[in-house]
RNA sequence: GGCCCCGUGGCGGAAUUGGCAGACGCAGCGGACUUAAAAUCCGCUGAGCAGCAAUGCUCGUGUGGGUUCGAGUCCCACCGGGGCCA
């Protein structure tokens, strides 16, 4: 009979559905063991798609399943649930397309996706499953949306608060309201205006008409809506958040042109978390790649505020730089063309000129006019602004490249350090001035002011002008007087070079090369440039490395000879003291755009009154549930101009009207993006059928709190999330904001939801494209002598992450039937390191295979069926290298290094073919060890030596170290450090002894002898290396 | 253009973190069993040179330098591939 791999998964998948293998019990409920650690493990949340799975999406899930499995036998609580994020497009232009309710399609598909995963044998514990759709689920994100609604978030405190703690404030007047509806501590007095007393130009709460004040809370919410450009997806009928707009301005999802238009939407205040959003990463266990792109996704920038007065008028132009130390290189300014000042900068003989160019500027797509290869546009204001730090006046330019929706929508331009500004500098013929040098520049800047030609030859002036720079530059001198008396003795001498630089020939001959490049256009041009301090314009680019400063000083201050960073705190604190200017930080976040006009999503819950006014549903009316519709039509359109029409517009009129104490009310249209869900799913699965409350907090505390047990995330969280490195900054970033409100109103107990992180990489596989380009399906691809073939036609192979697109799937259904899905998992492991991308190759699968074929015939007897195993001990050998075994299996298992593991038992399996029997003290731990990646043979062989319960709860085997311990022990002998031969001491021999025993090998005495011996180096248990000489 | 990651046999990949490079698997070659094939079992398999042979020598982890008694591993520069941001 052999190995029946269908009979024996199909066997001990019931099983463990009878017996609830799994399941996991909560604290407090029957069976839960509080003496246990907790590890929770998770897989990111999948998307029921309609084509099922590929054997790339079960990379992970076997993975965690492995570590699940593994914890479980080392004495852990384990959580191990799924469920599934199924709002969402597909289903919905589905149901547009067949006129089938997208309820029923997303029912299908979840169905035929945990057939899927359940023939995988992962061991999740079922009764948590969930999905978004789920009323008793969506409920709880609406729930949370209205903890957002009525929060604001407290910039003393670094944290949400509930907004009625901000009416508190500002009815007992702690709090003003200012100008632009800011608040203002009337304590600190925020502002520079704010000395005592009311700041000017503030409010206090009871001035304010009921319509005010509904605005200054308005404005406050975390939850708030706002007239803002978006990014308006008409082939999609929606808006979409700056996430899921790539950088060529299309949407992520199907790739549609996107453009921006104004329009009242849901935001959600994720800036106000900007800085804990990055500073709050240190706190977590993930990889370094991934953290580096949310800091550089949420962008900190720390600089300064400028103000620069509008000459002949009271106006001022605030601009925002990371570069204050450039500031006395500022030659001209630029607003954005939508900056509200243009109009009053302004003159009369310029007026034309500019409204053409903001009528212009207004068509173009934000990409547009960020592309860096594009020419630079823009005209003249005809006004000037005063540079603050030397009372110059500079030209007020608008240009496109200057958006309003960054910064202030206006700068100061920096042509010589900036390479943007030079660009536009270069082509109106505006002043380019250096501000700060790099050291080679300090030196060519150094050499010019005191280099006169006096009729001497180039290529002498030449070999100076090397000297110069390469001793100033490799000895770090900014003595520049007595760096050029040396070199000006050197030339009267006829020294052709000091010592230290032309015996370094290559270095000297590098500095000749970068001369070159500044000698283009001979040496008047150069010295002319030193002098005049333009030396970035005559090199031809921006030059944006920080440096030291030059020509920067006013009467005050100086900041020539300062490095960038000396001369950003000494300007900023000059700009602070005169009330010019002060030091900020900016950050590239936005908020978080929330609505999306569509009908499979969450509903918000909230009514709009007749006059605007913005009610939420109270909490014990929820959840709002999708009304019941037939036409589910896109008003998806070509025109970027046609106004979004959600599909809950016509929805019934007994769910688009709420009365309430006589007042008519219509519900928001608009339904939450399919983030909403995957934000706080892994809290629901700690308690699932809890009807009173979102999670309940015993279990909440438990399974997120780390109870610093070995293995666990030390900083509390989940323990290990596995996933794509795809929601780097999508998922990611947004269910850490929403926790982090959580955490802030005290519904959860840590700072940070996901403890450790890890990336699984994707799995390729060959795809083919005909001489159309289309990619044809991999699976009927017949290859010939290297080629490839397609219904006859030869084909161009590629390499790509296997999925639809490339149609170069494999199912894994396909696999299963075949060789079993314990070979699947082996494979899929075996495959190389977790985290790297690999490449698929259906006929490799046959090597695992094999191994667990040999296994069951080291086990079984193929013809009797009768078990192969004795209680005869083991040989010393096998014990040696069974130990051995756990011991890499264990080391494996806690790296996650599961194709180590994987080899390590094949190693030990081979060793054991050679026995008649295997001997149960090998047999047991093996089983053990192998069970968490081979699941139903480990079970099957298991409950066949004689155990009648299933080993999932089993103790891990473990080793004794002495057994890795041989008696004698083999050193290989290098002699300077080339491998000469081997020798066997015994394990116990000293370093003297070893040392005498390499000596005396032949070999090596033929290599050193008549050598002398320096060092003889001996690294216990590793190796011996003999150093001689002559 | 900037930042990050990665380059090891014909292929996927190991290498106790600076200490015997190539574990394990695939593919390939040779042998056993078999009427035959499949399956299975045993052996060989980085390259070059020398030798009938056992074996010996040399080279070898993208390229070039460096640190070190010793580098796949650390440092610098470059080349190539991938990712993110502009």
């Amino acid at each position: 009979m052999g190995y029946d791999f269908v009979a024996i998964e199909e066997c001990w998948q019931r099983h463990w559905a009878q017996h609830q293998t799994f399941r996991t019990p909560n604290p407090g409920d029957e069976g839960f063991d509080p003496d246990k650690p907790k590890f929770y493990v998770l897989d990111m949340f999948p998307y029921p798609s309609g084509v099922g799975l590929h054997v790339g999406h079960p990379l992970g899930y076997i993975a965690t399943d492995i570590v699940a499995r593994y914890k479980r036998m080392t004495g852990h609580n384990v959580l191990h649930p799924m469920g599934y994020d199924a709002f969402g497009l597909p289903a919905e232009q589905f149901a547009v397309e067949h006129g089938v309710h997208p309820r029923i399609t997303t029912e299908k598909n979840i169905a035929n996706m945990t057939r899927q995963l359940k023939q995988l044998g992962l061991s999740y514990d079922w009764d948590r499953c969930l999905a978004t759709t789920d009323a008793g689920y969506y409920r709880w994100t609406q729930w949370i949306f209205l903890q957002m609604f009525n929060s604001w978030y407290d910039p003393a405190g670094q944290k949400a608060r509930p907004i009625t703690d901000l009416v508190q404030l500002l009815e007992s007047e702690q709090v003003y309201i200012g100008p632009e509806g800011e608040l203002i501590d009337a304590v600190q007095g925020e502002g520079l205006d704010a000395i005592a007393g009311t700041p000017v130009g503030a409010r206090k709460w009871f001035e304010l008409s009921a319509d005010q004040q509904r605005d200054v809370l308005e404005g406050q919410r975390l939850a708030y809506m706002a007239e803002v450009p978006v990014n308006w997806c008409p082939a999609l009928g929606t808006v979409l958040a700056n996430e899921e707009v790539t950088n060529d301005g299309r949407s992520e999802r199907g790739n549609h042109p996107v453009f921006k238009r104004p329009l009242r939407q849901w935001m959600l205040r994720i800036t106000a978390y900007a800085p804990r959003l990055i500073e709050e990463l240190d706190q977590v266990d993930w990889p370094e790649p991934i953290k580096l792109m949310q800091r550089n996704w949420v962008g900190r920038s720390d600089g300064a505020r400028v103000d620069f007065a509008v000459a002949g008028s009271d106006e001022v132009i605030t601009v925002f730089t990371t570069r204050p130390d450039t500031l006395f290189g500022a030659t001209y300014m630029v607003l954005a063309p939508e900056h509200p000042l243009v109009e009053t900068i302004t003159t009369a003989d310029y007026d034309e000129a500019v409204n053409h160019y903001r009528a212009q500027a207004a068509a173009k797509a934000d990409a547009d006019r960020q592309a860096e290869t594009k020419q630079k546009t823009g005209v003249f204001t005809g006004g000037y602004a005063i540079n603050p730090v030397n009372g110059e006046k500079t030209p007020i330019w608008i240009a496109d490249y200057v958006m309003m929706g960054y910064g202030t929508g206006a700068i100061m331009a920096v042509p010589a350090h900036d390479s943007r500004d030079f660009a536009f500098a270069k082509q109106f013929n505006l002043p380019i001035r250096d501000v700060v040098y790099t050291s080679v520049l300090g030196a060519v800047s150094a050499f010019c002011q005191r280099f006169d030609q006096n009729g001497q030859d180039d290529e002498t002036t030449r070999q100076m002008l090397v000297d110069f720079v390469a001793l100033c530059v490799n000895q770090s001198r900014h003595d520049y007087d007595t760096v050029w008396e040396t070199v000006a003795t050197r030339r009267g001498t006829g020294e052709s070079g000091a010592p230290g630089i032309s015996a370094r020939g290559s270095i000297s001959s590098l500095w000749q090369d970068a001369m070159d490049d500044l000698l283009h256009d001979g040496f008047a041009a150069l010295l002319t440039a030193g002098k005049q301090g333009r030396l970035a314009e005559h090199l031809g680019e921006a030059v944006t490395e920080p440096g030291i400063g030059a020509h920067s000083a006013n009467d005050e201050i100086s900041l020539n000879g300062l490095s960038s960073d000396e001369a950003k705190r000494t300007i900023t604190a000059w700009l602070t003291a005169k009330g010019l200017g002060k030091a900020t930080t900016q950050f590239k976040l936005r908020d978080w755009l929330f609505s999306r006009q569509r009908y499979w999503g969450e509903p918000f819950p909230i009514l709009h009154g007749p006059n605007g006014e913005i009610m939420a549903i109270d909490e014990s009316e929820l959840p709002v549930e999708l009304p019941e519709m037939e036409d589910f039509k896109l008003t998806a359109s070509d025109d970027p101009a046609a106004p979004p029409k959600p599909p809950l517009g016509r929805a019934p009129q007994s769910w688009r009207v709420v009365e309430r104490d006589g007042v008519r009310y219509t519900r928001e249209l608009n339904t939450m993006p399919q983030w909403a869900g995957s934000c706080w799913y892994y809290l629901r699965f700690l308690d699932p059928h809890n009807a009173d409350r979102f999670v309940g907090d015993q279990a909440q505390q438990y399974w997120m709190t780390s109870q610093g047990k070995p293995g666990q995330a030390a900083q509390g969280g989940l323990d290990l999330y596995v996933g794509g490195a795809e929601h780097a900054v999508l998922h990611l970033l947004y269910a850490r904001f929403w926790h982090k409100v959580l955490y802030d109103l005290g519904h959860v107990s840590t700072p940070e939801p996901f403890g450790r992180l890890f990336n699984q990489g994707y799995i390729q596989a060959h795809a083919f494209t005909d001489e159309r380009g289309v990619y044809v399906s991999a699976e009927k691809v017949q290859e010939k002598g290297g080629k490839y073939f397609f219904e006859g036609q030869e084909v161009n192979a590629q390499m790509g992450k296997m999925g639809k697109s490339l149609k170069n799937a494999i199912a894994p259904d396909d696999i299963c039937e075949q060789y079993g899905c314990d070979t699947l998992r082996l494979y899929e492991m075996y495959l190389g390191p977790l985290d790297q991308s690999k490449l698929w190759r259906t006929r490799d699968i046959v090597g695992v295979h094999r191994f667990l074929q040999r296994l069951w015939r080291n086990f079984i007897d193929d013809d009797s069926e009768t078990l192969l195993v004795s209680d005869e001990p083991a040989t010393e050998a096998i014990r040696r290298k069974l130990h051995q075994t756990i011991k890499r299996v264990t080391d494996a298992m806690e790296s996650m290094s599961f194709n180590v593991a994987i080899a390590a038992l094949i190693e030990l399996n081979n060793e054991l073919v050679a026995l008649d029997r295997v001997p149960r003290e090998a047999a047991v731990p093996m089983l053990l060890c192998l069970s968490p990646m081979a699941p139903h043979a480990a079970e099957e062989l298991w409950s066949r030596l004689g155990h009648d319960q299933s080993l999932s709860y089993e103790t891990w085997p473990t080793y004794d170290p002495a057994m890795l311990v041989e008696d004698e022990v083999q050193y290989p002998v290098q002699v300077n450090g080339k491998l000469k031969g081997k020798i066997t001491v015994p394990a116990d021999a000293d370093e003297k002894a070893i040392e005498l025993a390499a000596l005396a090998h032949e070999k090596v005495k033929s290599q050193i002898d008549g050598k002398a011996i320096r060092k003889v180096i001996v690294v216990k248990s590793r190796m011996v290396n003999i150093v001689v000489k002559g």
